[in-house]
DNA sequence: GAGATAGGCTTACAGCGTAAGTGTGTCAAG
DNA sequence: CTTGACACACTTACGCTGTAAGCCTATCTC
């Protein structure tokens, strides 16, 4: 599942050969980033390159290969938190880089949240992440937890919003076009929320920082005291536990 | 892109006809949650039906219009947010059942944030939970950054579990079998985490409702006190000492 | 019976990933 | 300068995909 390390021989260096699985790669990006993923097919990627589509693999062993050699390349562009300084900004920080990377490539969530990634890059990100939290004081289990709900709004809010087709100042005129397929009797709700789009008393639009900023302020709070969790009656309270130690 | 509407001409039924949208849509939902999204393909749906390939197109206009029916059966199987009681509570068990459901059917969350869903299973939906939400005091705009929180994380931890590949009695084995690609220098705190799963003091099983809880007091917060509300521009602050504004 | 129709069927096509094998420009060693 | 090896591009071919187009027939309505 590797692929191949990328220059093994060290200086060599032909006057013929131009191609190399970097190139390939980012080549591939730049096609994804344009066109589209679904679009990103071996034979055009080669016409694209300049070459027949065989001869991409002498650089890729497959098109997974490939694909995991996009999705390492793009995780590198995301900000590292910095550990030792504070936390909660780092974090934020870290979300709201991978947000932007993942709009930059909008390919990249939909291949990072479906296959696994163990490149060098996603191992340094994921390292950073831990070490930063772990500086700040929460257990390698809190940690975990943390980075893993930070990083399923990342990921989620990104592949919602780039599912999504239409542009914030489109909103408004798609709701109004929308609203004949929503009987008041049926979705009163959803036609009260179209309706208040159409209006412009609400924009529509959902912040990424929203659902950050109440997982970052929860994490917060856990960090502060780790073991009452919570003020609210009701159910959360066999879970308390699980919060900072996790068997 | 809509599809048909099912049975047209209301009482007619042929004897020979036993081939129905319906028929086909479960069948393709079956099939893709024993065998997998990627294998389901028309020739095999169709020979798992019993027909030739082209005779499933008498039914569904499309691969994608089929698909578009697996979304919605499955949205369907969601246990509605009751209206009226305690909207915490009710959120909950909406989050819950969403995420058991994409456990079910491991296919449905790749194909729900991929595509555009209005089905009258996503539309009714939708519909109860603005309205829960409504009916809990938040206003409209509120409302749907909660829906829009709520439904990144069920999402993205449902696609980032889904996508490991390990059953959590595995993880400690794996783990151990990991730690040969993690040098103690680079990956310092990946390590540090690898190990504490390999000791057995952290399981790495990652709760749904860690973060959905997290996100559930924040929004049972921001109830409390509407006026701090979502467009603040950095932090609802006040006490934790970490404020700062990464911008 | 006659005609319409729903819903099977076969055929065909362009595009996909890639296995397998061929040809050639460039290198290091003799 | 020759020679052998290799890197790397090439062609061909296979089985798979979604689906356009058209055919055939059992069953319905009149």
């Amino acid at each position: 599942m590797a692929g191949r390390t990328g220059k093994g021989t060290a200086g060599r260096r032909t006057a013929r050969a131009s191609l190399t699985r970097d190139a390939v790669v980012q080549a591939a990006i730049l096609f994804a980033d344009e066109r589209g993923l679904d679009v990103l097919s071996m034979r055009k990627l080669a016409e694209a390159v300049g070459v027949e589509a065989m001869s991409l693999y002498n650089h890729v062993t497959s098109k997974d290969d490939l694909l995991d050699g996009m999705v390492d390349a793009a995780v590198a562009e995301i900000e590292l938190p910095t550990i030792g300084s504070d936390w909660m900004a780092a974090m934020r920080a870290r979300a709201i880089s991978a947000h932007e990377m993942l709009l930059r490539h909008a390919w990249a969530s939909m291949l990072i949240v479906s296959r696994i990634n163990v490149g060098p890059a996603m191992l340094r990100y994921a390292d950073a992440t831990i070490g930063c939290l772990r500086e700040a004081g929460f257990s390698y289990a809190m940690a975990d937890h943390a980075m893993n709900a930070l990083d399923s709004h990342i990921y989620g809010f990104t592949l919602l919003k780039a599912n999504f087709p239409l542009e914030p100042s489109e909103y408004a005129e798609a709701a109004r076009q929308f609203l004949p397929m929503l009987p008041a009797e049926t979705y009163t709700h959803a036609r009260g929320l179209a309706e208040k789009v159409i209006s412009g008393r609400h924009s529509g639009i959902n912040e990424f920082t929203f659902g950050l900023d109440l997982l970052l302020d929860g994490l917060d709070r856990l960090r502060a005291r780790p073991l009452a969790r919570s003020r609210t009656p009701r159910r959360r309270k066999a879970r308390s536990r699980s919060a900072q130690s996790a068997r």
